[in-house]
RNA sequence: CGGGGUAUAGCGCAGCCUGGUAGCGCGCCUGCUUUGGGAGCAGGAUGUCGGGAGUUCAAAUCUCUCUACCCCGACCA
């Protein structure tokens, strides 16, 4: 391919409405451009990267056994409304009517669709199990789009589901994917971890997330320092704590006037903010709910809205309820005299001799032990804080460590809440409708281009591991249109590299040369060879290798040798 | 959704406070020179100053309004 017969305009000036290094490279190098916000078209480079991509997600998953198919982008109201996600899925989902006003929407995702296409076509448990993909584009009306196509509206994604009749084979294949997704990943040279995962509110055991780490990231994955541990913060536990020490302490009321926050009791009583006890107001589904955490500790609404008689999303109490419940105001609640359920979390649960609010405004309560001024039943003691950088690993596994990274991949383990309210069965060998197990398995390909290029850049541009590249060498031809030596060698080189199956970019414009070299590293191929008049006299092509700028003048027949 | 910011040539920006009809750099076009890390000289083209309304003799500039884009936030006792 010659540069010249290309649209690949590469910016000169960093782009100041752009702020994390992929996006401003994407830009820079001329790989997308934005339309509106979260919208983006994706320029010939740029779309040669992305089908590289798609064509190792592709590969590995033809190799695992699934089956690729192509659903609709528009979808029909009728299905969404059959699982209830119509009403669910709020203005994430953009909605249209069309000309006979029926109701559809913009495909967020198609689990409602492949759970259609199953029903209607596979019957028997003969034919079970199905693993189906597509790649394909999805639309999801962000909040706020941003960071370039790491959190576009539209994009595209992989997304897989597969169809059981038992948990053996269901479990087998969430493996397999799980083996699947490494196997992408580590053919892009990616530096990625797969994590537990929350699940969201859709149920079921088993969900891995896979994070590319990187700073940009939007997730914190929490790592054990000694073990295999990992999971997204969000879902990590820290190892339990320690008995609880003997009570040395007698409870005793100290009158703390305008003293609400933890900082300030800390400060008013100079205590430690983790020998104090906050007290939290919930709502639950009969009425509030107190949680009680350590002061030093945040309270993790995924692990507290799972809790018996909660809600997800969590929602916290208001000053009036707060006030009507317990009889004071927020800066003043503790655990001690309440007369709603009390949830403690595990750390809190382990102090004695703390302080906390004493249900009346302007007082707290010292000296406190569980089980001698409040009854602390073991069933309500229970793990809510969000774990800190430090804290214990489970199962002895060292200290948990936080690295941010970029959800690339999310698989789970739906089991039967798409199939059964819209009936997904099968017979099984008895003759008996059976609803079917689903997996879902998902991977963002455009996210995965931010990534990389997250991933593999210096301060001039993109180096792109080879698989990924959108060429495999840039010939870099000086003075190409005046030097009919340099054009002879420059075309003759890339018609033979390409007949080696190599594919070549070939500066063949009307540069100077340090408007050629910036533009070579800005985009970023793994090889580049320079041909200019000076080397071609001594009869040696100078290559230089993006990724670590090793460079060698090498004869015409070495250059194949090279590139291997 | 709340808060903040921006919108002027293809790109990046100045001009706005203090109103007088638009400028700089890069890019683009022509010519000459130059040619191994974003060239030099000379000449040239390019704008409904985001849209609308208002104030004024006069609006890029002041006022109101709409729109788009960007950033921050959307939880704690």
């Amino acid at each position: 391919m010659r540069q010249s017969q290309i649209l690949l305009p590469t910016l000169r000036e960093e782009p100041t409405d752009a702020d994390v290094v992929s996006h401003r490279l994407m830009l820079r190098a001329g790989l997308i451009r934005s339309l509106a916000s979260g919208l983006y078209t994706w320029l010939p480079l740029g779309l040669r990267v992305l089908r590289k991509v798609e064509t190792i997600i592709r590969d590995e998953l033809n190799r695992s056994g699934a089956q690729e198919v192509l659903m609709p982008v528009v979808q029909p109201a009728e299905l969404w409304l059959e699982t209830g996600r119509w009403q669910k899925m709020g203005p994430e989902m953009l909605r249209m009517k069309d000309r006979h006003a029926r109701d559809f929407c913009l495909g967020p995702t198609h689990e409602e669709v492949i759970t259609d296409l199953f029903r209607r076509e596979i019957r028997s448990y003969r034919q079970l199990p199905v693993n189906f993909y597509q790649i394909q584009t999805k639309f999801r009306d962000e909040v706020r789009p941003r960071f370039g196509v790491m959190r576009a509206r539209e994009f595209t994604m992989k997304d897989g589901y597969s169809f059981h009749l038992d948990r053996t084979s269901f479990d087998a294949t969430y493996k397999e994917m799980h083996a699947c997704y490494t196997r992408i990943l580590s053919r892009m040279h990616l530096d990625f971890r797969a994590v537990e995962a929350d699940t969201g509110n859709i149920g079921g055991d088993n969900s891995h997330e896979f994070h590319v780490l990187a700073g940009a990231g939007e997730d914190v994955i929490a790592y054990a320092s000694e073990g295999p541990y990992a999971a997204n913060l969000e879902k990590a536990v820290a190892a339990a704590p320690q008995s609880r020490p003997e009570a040395t302490q007698t409870l005793a009321t100290i009158a703390t006037p305008d003293v609400r926050t933890i900082d300030e009791v800390s400060v008013f009583l100079t205590l430690p903010s983790n020998r104090i006890v906050k007290t939290l107001i919930v709502i639950g589904e009969a009425g509030p709910i107190a949680l009680a955490l350590r002061g030093d500790d945040e309270l993790n609404e995924l692990k507290a809205g799972r809790l018996p008689g909660l809600t997800q999303p969590l929602r916290l109490a208001d000053d009036a309820t707060i006030r009507a419940a317990v009889g004071c105001s927020a800066g003043s609640i503790g655990p001690i005299g309440l007369n709603i359920p009390c949830f403690v979390d595990r750390e809190a649960a382990a102090l004695a001799d703390f302080t906390c609010g004493a249900n009346r405004d302007g007082f707290h309560l010292c000296g406190a032990n569980w089980n001698r001024d409040i009854e602390l039943a073991d069933d309500h003691i229970v793990d809510i804080r969000t774990v800190k950088e430090g804290d214990a690993a489970p199962e002895g596994q060292g200290v948990l460590k936080f690295l941010r990274g970029i959800e690339v991949g999310h698989i789970f383990q739906l089991d039967t809440t798409y199939s059964k309210p819209m009936n997904a069965s099968i017979l099984d060998a008895d003759g008996k409708a059976v609803i079917a197990l689903m997996g879902c398995y998902g991977m963002g390909v455009t996210r995965l281009v931010a990534a990389i290029i997250e991933q593999n850049h210096d301060d001039h541009g993109i180096c792109w591991p080879v698989p990924v590249a959108p060429f495999d060498v840039h010939l870099v031809a000086l003075n190409f249109t005046k030097s009919e030596l340099v054009r002879n060698a420059a075309s003759a080189l890339h018609d033979q590299l390409e007949a080696e199956g190599f594919s070549v970019l070939l500066d063949d414009r009307d540069e100077r040369p340090g408007v050629k070299f910036a533009d070579s590293d800005l985009i970023g191929l793994p090889h580049r060879i320079v041909i200019g008049e000076k080397s071609l006299k001594e009869g040696v092509f100078e290559y230089k290798r993006r990724r670590d700028g090793h460079a060698a003048n090498v004869a015409a027949a070495d250059v194949i040798s090279l590139l291997r």
